[in-house]
RNA sequence: GCCGGAGUGGCGGAAUCGGUAGACGCAGUGGACUUAAAAUCCACUGGGUAAUUAAUGCCCGUGCCGGUUCGAGUCCGGCCUCCGGCACCA
């Protein structure tokens, strides 16, 4: 017998692998099935996150070719963005070296752990074939209007000098590097992100293969409400001051309105009120950092009229009232919202109650917390005494009729703000001429080439700016001088169609083969990051339907089928260098191969939960590879094309009893992959099967045989080398990703004794062995004549018994 | 604050539809092999209690309190803790 040597048997099929192009696709051959994860972001080598999410795709996408799909299992790189540009202040490297590079390194180590891709439809958005398309799809959307450029203030990172996506502000700070985001006032592009956003959110119902989590994120995010505008007016001059409001209930209750600091009735303020201005000012700089601050507010001297009673209240304005939602004017109601409440109190303003809960009567001048509950409408004009929600309802369309208020859906989701002040990343393909306007570059002239001459000092602005034969360009129009935008687009803008490129074989007029496209799309099966949540996840949906809009596609939803894989954490904390309990991948396969580090990483944990990382875990599998190992070069002999034996049906005895433990190791392993994707499960089992191998005693017999056969090829999807090794030693000369999955027989599951379990008041006190022939009468017969069930009868008086069959019998006794 | 998710041995985890809690692995203990060790193989392994019939029996045990049920880790109500997301969105 030879040593299981995993570093000789992966690397040599490995090579088998690549040269044969074995996980090669070919469309339209039978019914399809599209296995993704989420393509990696190479800075620096892969790290045992993409591992994981690597590992889990790979069983899925083995299963599924064994299953007789059609699976197309693609690749590619991530491979625009701020960290090359990081690398080549620091390195002195130009960003494109330290990408390819990068990118070489993952290759390999992909490679190197035997993941079944289709290599042949690598995609790297950095390469002009790539990146040319979104240009292309920036001008498809510039002429269906769905991209516009204004000038608003943006989130912006110091750190990165680049303004950021609201998807990209985590509580305040930038999501790259967590400094703290400010707004600053620049000219952005955007993508209309928002025309979608009812369809974005009702779609999800349709979609129940997401995790709930990521979709409740969606929907907050999207943020959609309904409620009224109503149009209170200026008292001196009429003129009318819109607010927006989710609880048209409380109107009755408006002590005073509020405007936002960038209100533009606020900045008119702040010009004729020079002692208001600075103030002003100060609440709209408070505003731009992101955070809770104190409530703060003034006084206008100005009055407004509720229109519902003509009651004159005062003006204010305050640092709590955003300019973005909304109107940016509020009524407040201080009895019934917190924040109103909570600034009411500060500056003695009147509090008013017009809702009382069911079991008591409120009262303003002692309220200590704002009520935001329903109840009883009260000092509501003719509305008092109807229950709040009806009362939203009859005042809306009372407000409407009168001409006072407008129904209004509202949401959250702003446009998505694609411009990067930033070198590494798709040129935006405008041309500024100073005669002819904001011009979209001809599509014959992409793609506008990323130039390379360039020196990155992380200082100064953009970086293309300074590329003096970059800016420098003709009008498309009158041919005159002109200047080329010098803003790069958000990466991604990169990522949210590359699922559509790799489902086809590029053209060289259009970015994908709708027709290809067409049979693989959509992706049956994406995992990846719940951190991908909102960006990445939201921004392909949208592309998606924007490209079936411009005709591109059929389908509305890219993915089917969405997995979150957990963290790998290590003594309890996210793996991460300033922790210092990084583990790299590269080493463990130095040390025990890519089939046991695969092997653990599906073992430890359920695929959506937190995996722990632990030494002494990898060791367990790498002695259960090395026992399948001795078994199998032990034992086997010749790989047979049908398993006779273990299906047939004349089997008595052990013989029998092993049969029963393929058909159910081959069950179960079938269910955990099909229905739950749970993998640890299922390796759980084949060890079961193993340690029964082990101690089974005629090792010779056919049987056995076959059972060694079923075992390597239920290996196969996890740990792929060593199965694949060991298939060959027993003569099987084909790939096994080809070989249909074993199927189990029902019938050959049952056996005819099965253990029967007393319990006596729900307490377990005697099991044996019955046959399942055995009537249910007999059967209780023999259950109450049994001499520990009699020990605890005795004397006492049976009330029922509880009997199900070939399982479970409990007497209940008084 | 709001919205998700999770709490099971010394540890990672299992129990899929309400029916034997702790599969499988790790760690640990004992034995076999060995001059010895490693490796390997075999067995035991939640806590407590009892020395009788020496086979096991009995009690407790899935974050806490209560409920439904013949029977609850699983269902219902109320809490506690941890993790993740959002956070002046009117």
């Amino acid at each position: 017998m030879i040593d299981y040597d995993p570093k000789i048997v992966e690397e040599k099929w490995q090579k088998h692998w690549e040269k044969e192009k074995t996980f090669a696709s070919h469309p339209y051959q039978g019914e399809k099935y599209y296995m993704l994860e989420m393509f990696p972001y190479t800075s620096g080598g892969i790290h045992i996150g993409h591992v994981r999410n690597y590992t889990i795709g790979d069983v899925v996408a083995h299963y599924k070719r064994m299953q007789g799909f059609n699976v197309l299992h693609p690749i590619g790189f991530d491979a625009f963005g701020l960290p090359a540009e990081n690398a080549a202040i620091e390195k002195k490297i130009h960003p494109k070296d330290w990408t390819y590079s990068n990118i070489d390194t993952f290759r390999r180590q992909l490679k190197r752990l035997g993941f079944s891709y289709d290599w042949d439809r690598e995609v790297i958005t950095c390469d002009k074939d790539y990146y040319h398309w979104n240009q292309w799809f920036f001008l498809k959307f510039y002429e269906k209007g769905l991209v516009y450029r204004k000038k608003t203030p943006a989130n912006w990172c110091s750190t990165c000098s680049t303004v950021l996506a609201n998807e990209q502000v985590e509580q305040g700070k930038c999501y790259r590097c967590a400094t703290p985001v400010t707004q600053k006032s620049l000219k952005q592009w955007f993508f209309k992100i928002t025309q979608y956003a009812d369809e974005l959110l009702k779609e999800m119902k349709n979609m129940d293969n997401w995790p709930v989590a990521v979709k409740k994120m969606q929907d907050n995010w999207i943020g959609k409400s309904e409620g009224v505008q109503i149009d209170f007016s200026i008292f001196h001059n009429g003129e009318k001051l819109p607010v927006y409001t989710t609880r048209p209930d409380t109107v009755f209750g408006a002590t005073y309105l509020v405007l936002s600091p960038s209100h533009p009735f606020s900045e008119k303020i702040a010009k004729k009120n020079p002692s208001l201005k600075s103030e002003i000012e100060r609440m709209r700089q408070e505003q731009l950092i992101k955070g809770e601050v104190e409530k703060r507010g003034i006084f206008t001297n100005l009055w407004a009229i509720n229109p519902v009673n003509k009651e004159k209240i005062p003006i204010w304005i305050a640092n709590y009232v955003l300019m973005e939602y909304g109107t940016g004017a509020i009524m407040a109601v201080p009895a019934h919202d917190e924040r109103d409440f909570e600034f009411a109190k500060k500056y003695n303003l009147p509090v008013r109650v017009v809702i009382c809960p069911p079991d008591k009567n409120l009262h303003g001048e002692n309220l200590e917390q704002s009520y935001v509950g329903e109840g009883k409408m009260v000092k509501s004009g003719k509305f008092s005494g109807m229950a709040s929600d009806k009362a939203r309802k009859e005042m809306s369309e009372w407000m409407k009729e009168n001409k006072i208020g407008t129904f209004q859906v509202r949401y959250k989701l702003r446009d998505w703000c694609i411009s990067r002040q930033r070198y590494w990343g798709t040129p935006i393909p405008i041309i500024y001429c100073s005669k002819c306007g904001t011009l979209p570059v001809p599509e014959k002239d992409l793609p506008v080439e990323l130039p390379f001459n360039i020196k990155i000092t992380g200082k100064g602005g953009s970086p293309l700016e300074k590329v003096k034969e970059f800016v420098q360009c003709h009008c498309p129009v009158c041919g005159e001088k002109a200047k080329r935008e010098t803003d790069t687009m958000d990466t991604f803008v990169d990522s949210s169609w590359y699922f559509f490129s790799y489902a086809s074989l590029k053209g060289d007029s259009f970015p994908f083969d709708s027709r290809e496209a067409g049979y693989w799309m959509p992706v049956d099966q994406y995992i990846g990051g719940i951190e991908h949540a909102i960006l990445h996840l939201l921004y392909s949906r949208f592309f998606t339907k924007a490209l079936r809009d411009m005709g591109l596609v059929k389908i509305k939803e890219p993915f089917t089928r969405l997995l979150t894989q957990g963290m790998v954490v290590k003594d309890g904390a996210k793996m991460s260098k300033s922790k210092g309990n990084v583990v790299d991948p590269q080493d463990i396969i130095d040390r025990y191969g890519a089939d046991t580090l695969r092997g653990f990483i599906l073992f430890a944990a359920p695929p959506e939960a937190d995996l722990e990382w632990k030494k002494e875990g990898l060791e367990g599998i790498n002695r259960f590879l090395t026992r399948v190992w001795r078994l199998v070069t032990e034992y086997a002999s010749n790989w047979k094309k049908k398993l006779e034996e273990t299906y047939s049906e004349n089997r008595e005895g052990k013989e029998k009893e092993l049969q029963k433990m393929v058909n159910k190791t081959i069950e179960k392993v079938t269910q955990d992959i099909e229905e739950r994707f749970h993998f640890n499960t299922a390796l759980a089992c084949l060890m079961e099967f193993v340690n029964y191998l082990y101690l089974y005693p005629e090792k010779e017999s056919l049987l056995f045989q076959e059972s060694l056969q079923v075992l390597t090829t239920l290996l196969y999807p996890f740990c792929p080398h060593i199965a694949q090794e060991l298939a060959e030693r027993m003569g099987y000369k084909e790939d096994l990703c080809y070989l249909r999955w074993p199927e189990y027989r029902k019938k050959l599951l049952r056996s005819d004794k099965v253990t029967l379990v007393v319990q006596i008041n729900g307490k377990l006190r005697d099991r044996f062995f019955i046959t399942t022939r055995e009537n249910k009468e007999n059967v209780e017969r023999k259950v109450l004549n049994r001499e520990r069930v009699q020990k605890h009868i005795q004397g006492r008086c049976i009330k029922k018994i509880v009997h199900i069959p070939g399982k479970l019998i409990n007497i209940v006794l008084d």
